[in-house]
DNA sequence: GACTGTTTCAAACGATCGATTAACACTTGA
DNA sequence: TCAAGTGTTAATCGATCGTTTGAAACAGTC
């Protein structure tokens, strides 16, 4: 049982073609020789620096989540309930959570195959976590469910907590289902680098919940 | 080259395992051995039968597509754009698809493991389909969106092709993301029997759906 | 009962898997 | 200078992979 210390070079090197190959190939569908070889590694080192294959895969899932700080971040928290303007202020909380939310899932740096492929590896993990990458996965999303539903509730403060809840599932859901299915997606669409206007795609996100909230600053012309 | 003819026992029995096993541990993760000890079947049979290991992942998937009648079957086809009332009856027909969706999805686990299985098989197909599996996921979705699309472009003749995309996304995004997250959505609600009132749900997802397209009717409180 | 074709089986095949080993190069501190 | 420790390597381990094989079991036909 090594205590698999550091030697920056090799290890980050080894990381990096895991994030690639386990994310074309998934990880049974990948070999350690495999990810040795991108990495012009001896496929020994895998036990050697990270205890074994799964070893290696826990510690690319974890570069992939630090690869970029939280766009929540720079997010105000919502106001408390009474105060004034807290209602407006939730409104553009939640766009500017949806922009950060989406931009997060979204972007990545086309140039860098490894953003990309760091993507394809979270989108999997989110759909069928393993075992051991749920712990890190759910710290990852806890704190975008707790300021969304802070949201929800200063918005329609007439609906009860299940209601809410829904609501949440459905905007988020539209979203999630986005990212993970983009595959079939972008087959239907005959494009195979499908969302080419992220903007757009953002402000269709953000029209599209807030109407569906019921808010009444997104609905297109209040009928007469 | 065998020419793979049917015994229609221990085929099926064969398939029925395969779905079990692939949704459970992936297309790599399984082992064709595997499968047959859950069909009680010799795993040379799989061969046989299905030409390989990828023969037989292909049948399970169109199995698994093939397992319901589809929920379209009973609605009708939309009016033409022209026609008197068909804004009305694309109204009602976008009601009557989003009803039958939610309906087959949701009540389609409890019952049958083997249909559990299917719609997890089906998601990862979605989400990264194989090159195989492709033509098969396409053949299964297109009716369901060309119907969408048909109720949409009623519905909100003013949008571009691409904007309406995005709407038939988000509205099939939500019902699909809940169904396919019920296991963790029913952890963040420490309920595992959560939606326990169906037509409260069918009713969110088709209130959320109509808001979110820009329906007046649909809409709440119109701004004085 | 012999012939034909299909279905099933146990056994084995070569390939590849993740993991281990022993040797080697190199640095470091005593 | 030497012993210890670290990083790397090729070679090899036993296990398991998907597939192939040859024969047994079964059905139907003459």
């Amino acid at each position: 049982m090594a205590p698999c210390p550091p030697h920056q070079d090799t290890r980050s090197r080894l990381i990096e073609s895991a994030i690639l190959h386990f994310a074309a190939k998934g990880y049974d569908g990948t070999g350690i020789r495999e990810i040795a070889k991108g990495a012009n590694a001896n496929s020994a080192l895998v036990t050697y620096h990270f205890c074994g294959k799964e070893g290696l895969f826990l510690e690319a899932l974890k570069a992939v989540f630090s690869r970029k700080t939280s766009p929540l971040a720079g997010l105000q928290p919502p106001l408390p309930a009474g105060a004034p303007g807290a209602r407006q202020a939730a409104l553009e909380g939640l766009r500017a959570y949806l922009r950060a939310f989406i931009t997060e899932l979204m972007f990545c740096d086309a140039r860098d195959p490894v953003d990309e492929a760091a993507m394809v590896l979270m989108a999997r993990e989110m759909q069928s976590p393993s075992e051991a990458s749920a712990p890190v996965l759910m710290a990852h999303v806890e704190p975008y469910v707790t300021y969304l539903m802070a949201c929800l509730f200063l918005l329609r403060p007439d609906l009860d907590e299940e209601a809410l809840f829904l609501m949440g599932t459905s905007i988020q859901g539209q979203v999630l289902h986005f990212r993970n299915s983009l595959g079939i997606i972008r087959l239907l669409r005959g494009n195979p680098a499908f969302p080419e206007d992220l903007e757009k795609l953002i402000q269709h996100f953000i029209d599209f919940s807030l109407r569906g909230l019921g808010v009444p600053e997104a609905f297109p012309q209040p009928r007469n």
